[in-house]
DNA sequence: ACCCAATTTAGATTTAGTCTAAATACAGAC
DNA sequence: GTCTGTATTTAGACTAAATCTAAATTGGGT
């Protein structure tokens, strides 16, 4: 049901390295849609071995061609990575940029009513507003 | 019923200099969702006065902040503008990377859908796809 | 015409991401 | 286990998008 960083890599013909299998650990743990540099600022601090930028960059880049991974647009020049890879959508919390999934489940289904001019191959939507911090 | 320019720009509390007329005016005119330096690029050779970069920032982020404009976020690293302030949604031709303009009126209304825990101030889908080029 | 605040400007700077070429790691053949 | 070739990782140079800075310009109000 619920995978390991490395039966996932493997499943999806990622080969094998302990950066890669850090990274993807790292990314499957956290809820917080981190972009590159935090990634590499949280996964080189609690390692032995180096970590590159370059690989970061590269492995996001692997990981996201592979299905691994998600890139998540919600701000202008900034890229950031989510290892949920179900069909969901985000809502941007205004006041803390804090980002919480919202799954496929919770809206209708848009993808269909565009019709024959538009092969709608994926669709994200991404509501901003505020969070009702007691309801968390 | 459609503005000019110089009316919306006064309706809106930005006042008026000549760039940021003929950038709006550029923006109302296009289609293409360009960005910062696309809209530098086409407006400085159509112009007799100069145009810096800067300025070219400056008066974007005076723009969305009024108002008038919304940035458009489809692929990493790069923001675009569009002078369509109407809510809208947006679908990306994944090959051509052309951008068309999704009425809400198309969608069923999601705003609503969340219920009490999401406050949503505003949300945008975006399609990804092909655009079927006879239906044009 | 003068003044003051807002705007524009060139260019330096920052930040996100890519590229390059050398070093390293790893899977398969033996 | 060692060899060998390809894939991966790396540091650091580089590029591109956007911001910052401080000086120059503009334009409305008197």
């Amino acid at each position: 049901m619920s995978f390991t960083a490395k039966e996932l890599l493997t499943k999806r013909g990622v080969k094998l390295t302990s950066q890669r299998l850090v990274i993807t650990e790292y990314l499957m743990q956290t809820y917080e849609h981190p972009t590159a540099d935090e990634i590499l600022a949280a996964v080189a601090e609690k390692l032995p071995m180096a970590l590159s930028r370059a690989t970061v960059y590269n492995t996001l880049k692997t990981l996201v061609d592979a299905g691994v991974i998600r890139e998540v647009l919600t701000e202008p020049g900034r890229t950031r990575y989510d290892a949920n890879t179900s069909e969901h959508h985000h809502f941007v919390d205004v006041k803390s940029g804090r980002i919480v999934d919202i799954p496929q489940e919770m809206l209708p289904d848009i993808q269909k009513v565009l019709g024959d001019k538009y092969n709608v191959k994926s669709y994200t939507v991404t509501f901003y507003g505020d969070l009702n911090e007691d309801s968390k």
